[in-house]
DNA sequence: TCCTTTCTTGAATATACATTCAAGATTAAT
DNA sequence: ATTAATCTTGAATGTATATTCAAGAAAGGA
């Protein structure tokens, strides 16, 4: 017996930024090689084929991303304003004009979305996981009397998702605070204003 | 003397298609020779290379869409209806789950922008005209007295930017009128509804 | 200590790809 | 008709790439 000596975390943090920051395409086994520090052999070994290594690198994503987004809402504050909380710490994302930074899951579904089911569908299952998470938010939000009984919260967390999806890619044209914090506090503040429209 | 056998734009056009499914990292030259109808040397001939075809086809699409967009709001009517018309029809485009009919410019900024400067740098140019644009018709319903006379249009062009690209991102993993039609009205509403949040 | 199992190594393989180029074809002016 | 200029053709080239594999190294159980 012998156990693998890298660690699998670790290493699918390397290929995570790497794959955010070429691309899938135009990242090759050479790159993930020098950035996981494995040799092509293990990472066949350990994952099939480069493809094996996204879809693992896109899994680690999820539940990291995730568990820090369980993290900053695990509070006794409004949701209101771990929103905004959350909103700022998004715009700090996009003001770092750091591309490990960004949403690996619609990177991906953008770039492969067309040619690739597998990853279309397993992103779009991510990406809804968060969109029902911010629903839950917003039922909080609901239940702490912060917006109205009848709003709707799957529309609303929806709405979230598109400001942030857009936020995200207008940060790639304009990587400023004097742009971004104003979209996200509209943002906000037109999700709390008021329900949605007919 | 001998002119070129084949059009110009209707080639840009054909490449343009091919980049928008594919992308570009995974568009080869046999895509585009199939694609254009155009053989290597031809290609190399007119447009130097891959990335030199890639670029005449942003050009290409930046134009079309331009061409599109001042069509659509040449008319005597209320800038507001024109914003509604001109998001349906962006809501039609994403319920057409046609990739031809996403917006290069992103695509490209998204795929590239971190490894071509050159890339990157034309479309952000190209990206800020369309905010301009968009900024003109919010202008032109502050001198119709359809929004408050302290709008800022500049924001609210910024806004509906970033609200039309979280749409876009939305559509590809809900490609549905009953989710993307009431965002796309909850956008205009709070577009209309007021001044930016402070 | 020895042996089996598992992991690691990295050169070798085969394929896909962007690009080149020289020969052939077409055009239009003389 | 002839010629000069330009375009077209598509096979050939060289490079980059994902993947394989057989030999070597390490670990743990007996």
């Amino acid at each position: 017996m012998r156990h693998a000596e890298f660690d699998r975390e670790t290493v699918l943090r390397a290929a995570m930024s790497t794959f955010l920051v070429n691309g899938y395409a135009k990242t090759s086994m050479q790159d993930l090689t020098k950035a996981t520090g494995l040799h092509p052999g293990s990472i066949y070994c350990a994952f099939d084929n480069k493809k094996g290594l996204f879809i693992a690198a896109i899994e680690q994503y999820q539940q990291d991303r995730n568990e820090q987004f369980q993290q900053l809402f695990a509070n006794d504050r409004s949701a209101v304003d771990n929103l905004g909380a959350y909103l700022a710490l998004i715009v700090q994302e996009c003001l770092s004009c750091d591309a490990t930074q960004a949403c690996l899951l619609t990177k991906s579904l953008s770039e492969m979305g067309e040619q690739d089911e597998q990853i279309k569908q397993m992103t779009c299952q991510f990406l809804q996981l968060w969109h029902q998470s911010l629903a839950m938010v917003f039922d909080t939000a609901k239940a702490q009397k912060l917006i109205a009984q009848d709003s709707d919260s799957q529309f609303l967390a929806q709405y979230l998702v598109m400001g942030i999806y857009g936020l995200r890619t207008v940060a790639h044209t304009q990587p400023n605070e004097q742009v971004l914090q104003p979209l996200a506090d509209k943002l906000l503040a037109d999700l709390l204003r008021c329900e949605p429209v007919k």
